[in-house]
DNA sequence: TCTGACCTGCGA
DNA sequence: TCGCAGGTCAGA
């Protein structure tokens, strides 16, 4: 499950091994082609050479002279070095190669990820503050919450807010800043909004130390697992006891997602 | 603001 | 065989 930290993982292991590497083609799956845009429009990368790899929330954005391909993982997407690293090869859906003789590929079993081509640098419009960035600050974060009326779990996921958290890490932050999901944005006490705004970049930041957090299709570049799974405190631990307080953590729907949490810690 | 559909592999 | 996993978006 792709959020930021296994995204920003991703960026960082591509860029010492493809940075300064030119397109010799790009192959997409009739799949992806249909999807998004068309397969001859990715044509135009031939020649391009990749300067640098971004990180927008949740997007992966490739800058090649002038052309910037963008994927999203969706829930599945995973980028490989060879075709034989796949599990999956039926689900590749972007095929790159170089003129060095490199590869690179894009797998994406569920297909909810896309790959869009932007002519100039993507600026996202509608997408939120990034949680890593400066711009990410106390008062921003303060006045998000003040002008909503819905759930914090619901709040920090959605990605016109706050970009990048996704189920795993909304749960995570939640528990670090000791807050129920269910408490209303607008309603937080002035210290309840400073525990939140120190969780959220903290839990995201040692995730992404830990290179993101695997269940099931995540792996970084290097085929590898990530190792935040080893750090979760409420995550898939329905039943478990509280790292803090020993009460069994509780499992519940909200928004159609599983959401876990301590009812004697949160509140 | 909320819910369900999309999609596929996996485990019960 | 069926439910579950969850990022995103359309539609209610």
């Amino acid at each position: 499950m792709p959020e930021l930290p296994e995204v920003e993982t991703i960026r960082r292991q591509l860029l010492p091994l493809y940075r300064g590497e030119i397109f010799r083609e790009i192959r997409l799956s009739a799949l992806a082609a249909l999807q998004n845009c068309r397969a001859e429009d990715f044509q135009r990368l031939a020649g391009k050479r990749i300067d640098d790899f971004h990180r927008r929330g949740k997007f992966l954005i490739f800058e090649c002279q002038g052309i910037y391909p963008v994927f999203h993982l969706g829930m599945s997407g995973i980028f490989l070095k060879s075709k034989a690293e796949s599990l999956y090869p039926q689900h590749i859906h972007a095929e790159m190669r170089f003129k060095s003789g490199k590869e690179l590929f894009f797998q994406d079993m569920r297909r909810f990820g896309n790959i869009r081509l932007y002519s100039e640098f993507p600026q996202f419009p509608g997408l939120g503050i990034d949680p890593l960035g400066a711009e990410f600050t106390a008062g921003r974060l303060n006045a998000l919450l003040a002008a909503k009326k819905m759930n914090l779990k619901q709040f920090l996921m959605d990605q016109r807010y706050i970009a990048g958290i996704g189920n795993i890490y909304a749960s995570e932050i939640l528990f670090r800043a000791r807050l129920s999901p269910r408490r209303k944005t607008h309603e937080l006490k002035s210290r309840e909004r400073a525990a939140l705004f120190q969780a959220i970049p903290a839990i995201l930041a040692s995730a992404v130390e830990n290179f993101g957090t695997t269940y099931s299709a995540y792996r970084t570049v290097t085929g590898e697992s990530g190792e935040n799974q080893h750090f979760l405190q409420v995550y898939q631990r329905e039943g478990e006891p509280c790292h803090r307080c020993g009460r069994a953590i509780i499992k519940t729907v909200m928004g159609s997602r599983s959401t876990f949490y301590c009812e004697k810690c949160q509140r």
